[in-house]
DNA sequence: TGTACATCAGTGAACGCGCGTTCACTGATGTAC
DNA sequence: TGTACATCAGTGAACGCGCGTTCACTGATGTAC
């Protein structure tokens, strides 16, 4: 059977990112074996190493796999600027505080499934994470924001509420945790900064 | 060299939890060995099973006594309703939202800690860390909010604030995320809410 | 275009290792009388 | 209070298992001529 052909080769290690981006972000990293990876990419493990030096690197290449994924077609939906731009990020953050991203994680915000993994092993997987927050964070401050930042908080808002709603053991207890983080993210977008809380 | 007395035991019981309660939000629970967590406090790992059933056992009791370590003492500092309440709230925001918290997961929040973590496996410490989230909102109500779960966002807010700010891989960013959760959750104790996020 | 040969994608067995858990054992503790 | 004995907290070797990674192998692919 062996050897494909360059753009077999390709095909498989798209099919093998698609697989991590899932599954380490349904169950964790630590949980996620290679092999799992390799099985659900319809391989067998051992051929993993023709495509990634180590797990470790996998991590890396998978998160950069996931936020790519969520973010490119957000950001060109809304030029710089423009006008669609408050329409897409309103879309973008009702989609971010639903339902739906609470329990299908597999395809959800690589941030939101991974940084608590992510901010302890701090390997490669840690620029890409870092580089993804601060594409989102651009992304979503609204034009009202006197001086920067209120994108991170925005951010720190949208990732908290969905870690929240998905540890939560009743499913009424994770509508009302949705429901709030609703409501303050448009208390974010519409409330001025009156710089109180600088010198705390 | 045993038996050990009956207080004894106990005394090995409390080691062994605060080193689980440590070690578990410092590492996150995968990278914890029943091993670590026995050396660490002292003992061999054959006789963790005269204390805990298993590990996932554990894990619940481990959650228990971290967060009752980080509660307790906020929630009888402020009487509810009583004047020092306001008093208490800022400080414990203040403390939760500081270089040193995001620095010191294992004496930290053990929701920011393993919040996803426990997410994913859905054990027992999955309501023990809904009781805590409960508690915590709970304690973080502005008396400002109109209706319900402003305390839920709140500590939505920061929950995903300490999460980023351990993620990010400079410390600059890290500092900027903490600045930028802080005026944040500036703004929602003291903004009203207009109900216009219900619908979304 | 055809031939000869090196390359290498994918396979599946094997490696060393650390994990959670079990178990036979020790000897001080706690208890029954 | 003293004695005899069951209990059991803690030890350390051992268990089966799945992990990340390595390796000899296969045979179609890609390349040199």
């Amino acid at each position: 059977m062996p050897r494909m052909s360059a753009a077999e080769k390709q095909k498989s290690h798209e099919r093998i990112l698609d697989a991590a981006a899932r599954l380490f972000r349904e169950r964790g990293i630590e949980a996620t074996s290679v092999a799992d990876v390799m099985r659900e990419a319809g391989l067998t493990h051992g051929g993993f190493y023709r495509h990634f030096p180590s797990k470790q690197a996998l991590v890396g290449e998978a998160f950069r796999h996931a936020a790519e994924g969520l973010l490119s077609t957000a950001e060109t939906e809304a030029a710089p600027g423009g006008p669609a731009r408050a329409a897409a990020r309103a879309r973008y953050v009702a989609r971010y505080l639903s339902g739906e991203h609470v329990i299908d994680a597999g395809h959800g915000c690589p941030i939101a499934a991974l940084g608590a993994d992510i901010a302890r092993d701090g390997g490669a997987a840690r620029a890409e994470a870092s580089r993804t927050l601060e594409r989102m964070a651009a992304f979503l401050v609204p034009e009202v924001a006197g001086e920067g930042d209120r994108g991170l908080a925005l951010t720190a808002l949208l990732v908290g509420t969905v870690t929240l709603a998905r540890m939560a053991d009743r499913a009424e207890l994770s509508a009302r945790i949705v429901e709030a983080g609703r409501r303050a993210a448009d208390i974010l977008d519409k409330c001025p900064d009156d710089g109180s809380a600088k010198v705390g």
